[in-house]
DNA sequence: CGTCACCTTGATGGATATCAAAAACCGTGG
DNA sequence: CCACGGTTTTTGATATCCATCAAGGTGACG
């Protein structure tokens, strides 16, 4: 386990996140205040689809995968978070079930808020609820997109779709390439794309063989992001 | 065309969508002050997809539907919408391209509201944006649930869920089923299940003879709902 | 150096898209 | 009232693509 970490090296971190972005000295101190921080190792769930949303939670440093299980028993990911990223948003909000599980990549830090102290603060104070509908709002355009995109049968480009928001979630450019900063196994990707990983493992074989990416075990860089958004459908998936 | 609809009566109706609930009644007037009423005959297009989001709209009577196309070009109707629905509200706010084509599937009328007044409005009034912040919220886990959905690969679940969805969004309960009251074509259905329509057509053929469904040119009635949420993997889809 | 997890590749089958054509349906106009 | 044309729906034949099954390879780590 890594050494506790410094409360102000987290609270630099935290307010740079979407949740604190513009708010007042006073207020993002108030808010701060009422988080309290919680470190979760490698494959620890922070909650379940399912549960009751108790928490809104922040990721502070490391990586919190979020995958839902539909009727059919079968896994999605949903997306991957990183610092600044807020969890649990809608449903602690709505007082909704988690729609999804949360789960640790790496080891993680986060913040966390109890539903109702949050709420209290989020009615009492315009710039936080402004900041949550930012959140939602981003979120929802995010998952309109992929509705969408989910239609589509052409593999190669599910795939390339998939590759893309992970290295959009989870990537870090360096002379070669975008490589991407955890393991990522081909079940990883596929669940992302909906697909088994046979297909991913073909798909990404051929890729690979063209220069478009590097593979190896548990490992993946992006060697040429234009020709994979190109064969994903031009549209770049950045904001 | 209809008659021109009596101011009072938009009013009525209009007020009882989620964007006015528990409003003051000083408010509800605000809102509707500077809401225009805008009707559009079937097949009219109230906002295409990619369009900047000039304006925010509700139904206030009709059925509008939202497609949205891919990369790959095929189409996808991502709901429907009727009388207190909602329109365009995250792109409106957040500024951003809508990202769907909203068309008016029978003659409709819509309360329509120019992106900045209403913005202004919004952010006077808590009462206003938390309204907003649920219709988004709501919005969003719709749409989880259905990236959720997509993922599954068997397709009788598909064509169940998506008919439920129809059902919800523009069903009528009678005493023989829950009939839809507008023209649906097998296309219509298949495109909210991502499949074609050959493979719907052959669903329900089999789903008629099992009396789950009845079916003719356009129209459809579902008369076992419970057997259908079976299909579709238990949960039903009603909040 | 052996075991385990992950990855690759090949062979196969099944499900669904695609292509094709005919049937049912509806409105229209003779 | 009936014949006609267009649209929607059904049904069948075929082809394609991907999931599945199977087997072997590769790298990491004790």
């Amino acid at each position: 386990m890594k050494p506790l970490i410094e409360q102000e090296a987290v609270r630099a971190t935290a307010i740079q996140g979407a949740l604190f972005s513009g708010l007042s000295e006073d207020l993002t101190c108030q808010l701060f205040a009422i988080a309290t921080v919680r470190q979760a190792r490698m494959d620890t769930v922070l909650f379940h689809q399912g549960d009751a949303p108790s928490h809104l939670l922040q990721v502070v440093s490391g990586l919190v995968r979020m995958t839902q299980i539909n009727a059919e028993g079968a896994q999605t990911t949903l997306r991957l978070m990183r610092s600044g990223d807020v969890l649990g948003c809608v449903a602690a909000i709505q007082q909704f079930p988690y729609p999804a599980t949360a789960t640790a990549v790496e080891d993680s830090v986060v913040l966390s808020w109890r539903a109702p102290q949050f709420l209290g603060l989020l009615k009492q104070h315009q710039a936080i609820m402004d900041n949550a509908l930012a959140i939602i709002g981003t979120r929802t355009r995010d998952m309109v997109q992929r509705v969408g995109d989910m239609a589509g049968r052409n593999v190669e480009r599910r795939v390339a779709a998939a590759l893309l928001r992970l290295v959009d979630q989870a990537g870090t450019e360096s002379e070669e390439g975008i490589a991407i900063q955890f393991p990522v196994t081909r079940d990883d990707l596929a669940e992302m794309a909906g697909l088994t990983y046979f297909t991913v493992s073909r798909t990404l074989s051929v890729w690979q063989k063209q220069g478009l990416v590097s593979s190896g075990r548990q490992r993946l860089t992006v060697l040429d992001r234009t020709k994979l958004t190109a064969i994903a459908g031009g549209r770049s998936r950045r904001e």
